[in-house]
DNA sequence: AAAAAAATTAGAAAAAATCTAAGAAATCTA
DNA sequence: TAGATTTCTTAGATTTTTTCTAATTTTTTT
């Protein structure tokens, strides 16, 4: 756990949104000026390989990546891009019974317009 | 329907296999030699827009396209990694009851070990 | 047939991610 | 602790994927 990737996973955590690489790379910046870019996108990886952070591959957007890597669903804006994290209690459970199968972990990636976007188009 | 946008339709509906754009672009040259890698995307993004076709973003790879419109669920074995489709009737109905908001789309990936992979682990 | 609109083309440009080689920092070993 | 080994970081080039631009071709309309 080096201060680099201390700082990461630090930026991760303390946003209220899922950053992209190149937002975590411009905060990282900002700590630490000598940064490399490379070494966000190593950290990033290698934390996703550990199962500290999970990686969201967006709609056309760079991927983004989420502090938690429980299994919940995101909510992506078509618009935007941005990502909203969302939860529906037991639903690897509902899986499981749909299926038929023990699911051992699930991706919901659920593409609408945010409220935001959609208070902007109707202006 | 131009003939280059009938071709790209016919080689993603008579693959197999979900292509990336880049894969349409070299088959679609073999039969069209001049066509370019902007008629690709530009056929693609207009067909995905009239939903004749869907974009499947992958999991740090291009994107590839689905002759289906229509969203449906993909089982992925944790150990051979095969793919397999699986349907949730009016999933996105319950979608968009549980976020509270109309939901164009969505993209779920279950992974769990396939039955096949099942019986050879207890063997 | 002429004008207007739409689609295509080649290639440049942008965006996103990865790779490489050199150096720095940390860890290990005796 | 000194030297060796391993791991991590850096800068920037490179690759990959997608989009943009402007000129041309094709199609449609009048």
């Amino acid at each position: 756990m080096t201060k680099q990737r201390a700082l990461i996973l630090n930026i991760i955590r303390a946003g209220k949104f899922h950053y992209t690489a190149d937002d975590i790379f411009v905060r990282a910046r900002e700590e630490l000026p000598g940064i490399s870019r490379a070494t966000v996108y190593n950290n990033l990886h290698a934390m996703e390989d550990e199962r500290l952070i999970r990686r969201i591959t967006g709609d056309g957007g760079p991927d983004r990546y989420d502090s938690s890597y429980v299994p919940h669903g995101h909510l992506i804006c078509t618009v935007c891009h941005g990502v909203t994290d969302f939860n529906v209690p037991h639903f690897d459970d509902t899986l499981s019974e749909v299926i038929g199968e023990r699911v051992e972990s699930y991706e919901l990636k659920v593409r609408r317009v945010c409220p935001a976007c959609r208070a902007a188009q109707t202006v």
